[in-house]
DNA sequence: TTTAAATTAAAACGCATGTTTAAAATGTGC
DNA sequence: GCACATTTTAAACATGCGTTTTAATTTAAA
């Protein structure tokens, strides 16, 4: 007793899977129809175009997260002090409740994320930085809480390059895990990696001016 | 009395200015044979194929820089203390040198660099650990006299993450200036990038594991 | 100058892409 | 059960890509 899923989530479902593993470009339409069994037209019947099946499956996760940061974001300003570190804690828990559209929803979620983010002149830039925007200005002021001696000007760069280092560990994660597992003989999982990555991050963003 | 150039320097110099703008991928062949001003069937005469054009296009900066990067990692474990610190700034001297190469020569290596790593899936991931698996190691142990703390399977993240942030903020580079520029009032050349990101990386690389 | 090699040039090839079309099939409300 | 809207299907379309081919041209050696 199979259960009818849609044509137009048969096609999120396969999409989003390609997408996490060889990127959004990489990616042909025909790769997804047949994936997901359905004809290779529907796509366009059902989202108009490949750029709007991009953000559909960008949405379905966005629409997940965007809300949960921001609550935390605003929940932790309200704190007396506020610590770098505790700003980037506030991503795990929504970060976490991206399991709840997915198994692997948060792993999945950052590989897009990366490959969106890899897209410079695309599409996605604009449309990430439309629904990122507002979260993005908040976590500069967090930010600018824990580190008042930051330039707001610094702290603009140091954003960028967590953001940077963190959609960069995740798109370079899966062949990583392979090769430190290879010459280190320990094998990490794909969310173990964020809780190697959150000190460093901290730790680059709390780091002295020269 | 204009100075003849080769055909396949005309290409080599298209080539590397599209690719650090655009990446290799989004960079047809009719694009830079349009560009250098040549018939589209040079490269594939001259080099062999695309693949062959882009690592020609990588090796006139790696054959500068990885000879450098050595002698300054070998000379800099030679002294008593060794600082993270004073392991990123071994990379100042040999990106210095690409000025030799050509005038933006540091920015355009770092952005293909950035675009080649981008490519996880393609030939140059191959190709860029074979010219950079030995320095890698190098780097590493480098690293690990800074920091004998970390495990070498720490060490190993942390210099990813290193090298994501990295190759990130360069291929988001021109991006990220021009919204610095309009948000902060403050235009800050390539170049100085470079200035913001080591103090980062540093204390990333020198952060307390969890 | 002649002859052979190297280079440039124009055109076509084969293939993959996203998209559109038009007919067939299916589902839905009366 | 009929009529209409929705969805699925197969095929073709238009475009851009890297590459190859073949001939013309330039260069260099004898």
């Amino acid at each position: 007793m199979a259960k009818r899923v849609s044509t137009k989530d048969k096609i999120l479902n396969a999409a989003e899977a390609l997408f996490a593993e060889h990127g959004f470009e990489q990616t042909s339409l025909r790769q997804i129809t047949a994936d997901a069994e359905v004809n290779l037209a529907s796509v366009n019947y059902h989202f108009g175009s490949k750029k709007a099946l991009i953000q559909a499956v960008m949405a379905r996760y966005l629409e997940v997260l965007m809300p949960a940061l921001e609550r935390e974001l605003i929940q932790l300003a309200e704190q007396p002090q506020v610590s770098t570190r505790a700003v980037f804690d506030c991503f795990r828990a929504p970060l976490n409740e991206l399991r709840e559209v997915r198994k692997h929803g948060p792993t999945i979620f950052l590989s897009l994320l990366g490959y969106a983010y890899a897209d410079i002149q695309g599409h996605l830039r604009r449309y990430t930085m439309d629904h990122f925007g507002d979260v993005m200005q908040r976590l500069l002021a967090t930010l600018h809480l824990a580190n008042p001696q930051l330039s707001p000007v610094d702290m603009f760069w140091r954003l960028h390059f967590v953001l940077g280092a963190t959609v960069f560990a995740q798109v370079s994660g899966p062949a990583l895990r392979e090769i430190a597992a290879a010459d280190f003989g320990e094998a990490i999982e794909a969310d173990q990696v964020i809780d190697r990555l959150i000190p460093f991050l901290a730790g680059g963003v709390d780091a002295l001016t020269e």
